[in-house]
DNA sequence: CAGTATCCAATTCGATACTG
DNA sequence: CAGTATCGAATTGGATACTG
């Protein structure tokens, strides 16, 4: 349980878990385009987070030039309706 | 929504919370002893942040020695639906 | 394109001591 | 009892430059 808040802790996680829920798959540049503030560093670092976590898998290309993608696991898309019950509160209690 | 998480977000927040829903209310040093790595300041700080967001209630007694209890809110209530899901996806997912 | 590497500033955390 | 104060260690974050 800690662990399932720890998966989602971190600032930029939830936004990176936002896009990939609107369209998936997303390629580095397009989450680095999507959350204009997030260094490259903070997102590799959030992206290796969430995929240890499994809740991101990524996917490699062998191609010149490289080719990522990112989508969400099984368990990340399980994850969406515990985010929803988290977000609903917050609009419930006006947060 | 990143305020939802971040209202749980910390070390020590989630199991407050817990033990709060087991029983409430709770004193200081009841939760100091049902946590017993959380150092002093650790614990009042997260007490803080909780009741800042509106999820704890803290009540004091004026009377000495003195007395503080802390509850639950009725948002605070109203988060764990939000908690319980969390929780079952840690448990689905074996995370 | 998809990252690494490095350095530095800011924040967080634990331990310890003290107080109304 | 219920905190506050202080200090230093550890962790985290951002900016910048560089690479297979």
């Amino acid at each position: 349980m800690e662990r399932a808040v720890a998966a989602v802790e971190g600032r930029w996680k939830l936004l990176i878990l936002h896009h990939l829920l609107v369209r998936e798959p997303r390629r580095f540049s397009e989450l680095e385009r999507a959350i204009p503030r997030v260094t490259q560093k903070m997102l590799i670092q959030q992206l290796r987070a969430l995929e240890a976590d499994g809740i991101v898998q990524r996917i490699v290309y062998p191609e010149v030039p490289p080719h990522v993608e990112y989508r969400l696991t099984e368990a990340g898309t399980a994850l969406v309706p515990a985010l929803n019950a988290l977000h609903d509160w917050a609009v419930d209690t006006e947060l």
